[in-house]
DNA sequence: GCGCCACTTTAGACTTTGTCTAAATCCGAA
DNA sequence: TTCGGATTTAGACAAAGTCTAAAGTGGCGC
């Protein structure tokens, strides 16, 4: 049981893998990084020069749609994509970079008992720096 | 003891207390919504109508450096200001408009024992909807 | 009170991020 | 091979925010 290939987490989705699809994927789906839709039409255009904007917006909202990406809104005038699904906490450093913090490293108590709120989901979003 | 004025809300946080940043002071710092600049712009302008938006925009970011706001990056494509800057924590729900969430209402833990980060502050973001 | 000078405001140009549209292209099914 | 729906493209458009240059304001020393 191999993990499954880019083009059959497309298909697994429902997604028909086209060849922009695919370039895409391939660099949003294997990033550790938190990039903006700006960031991986740079990435995906050193592969395929001639794909526009419009298809890289149109695909990221595709896979956050589907399931595949969670778009993030953490930090002022900046919409970044992850692909990593389960849930987890954000860290936003002095540089304005964004670090995954594991789910289990922090404890959350009292969203079940919130007064007037019916809770989906919820996450804790930190602000502070590396540790020398 | 009264609670002191806007005017001298401003003076306390060293900024002159010109015409616009009264009004605008006057509307954002008693508000329970989560204005953005816009929203800000709007209710000012049916007090004073030819204050530009360059004026606002400078105004709140003023503001929220000297500590009288804070500027907050939630939902995609909208920033606001928040003039309640004790810490507590928000819920956004499904028609997403924002709520404040006591402090005192959640409790996270492990905050001080994260590996490799010196944290400054954090959150709780949580996605909902009013209970009926 | 007068004038200077720094601070503030203004209008509008500009930038960035994202969406929309209409035409062209692609690709699977018959 | 041909057709038709899905996909992609370039560029126009929109929204949010910043920047600039010029004009306005007001506190302070005289």
């Amino acid at each position: 049981m191999t993990s499954p290939t880019v083009r059959e987490r497309l298909e697994a989705a429902g997604i028909r893998p086209s060849a922009q699809r695919l370039v895409i994927a391939d660099f949003v789906l294997h990033t550790d990084a938190h990039p903006s839709a700006d960031d991986v039409l740079d990435a995906v255009r050193s592969q395929l020069p001639m794909v526009s904007r419009a298809t890289v917006y149109n695909t990221l909202n595709l896979f956050a749609e589907h399931g595949l990406l969670t778009k993030l809104a953490l930090t002022e005038g900046r919409v970044v994509f992850d692909p990593k699904t389960e849930r987890h906490h954000h860290l936003i450093d002095d540089e304005g970079r964004i670090h995954d913090v594991p789910w289990g490293a922090l404890r959350v108590r009292g969203v079940g008992q919130l007064e007037g709120f019916e809770v989906d989901e919820h996450q804790v979003v930190l602000r502070g720096r590396r540790r020398s």
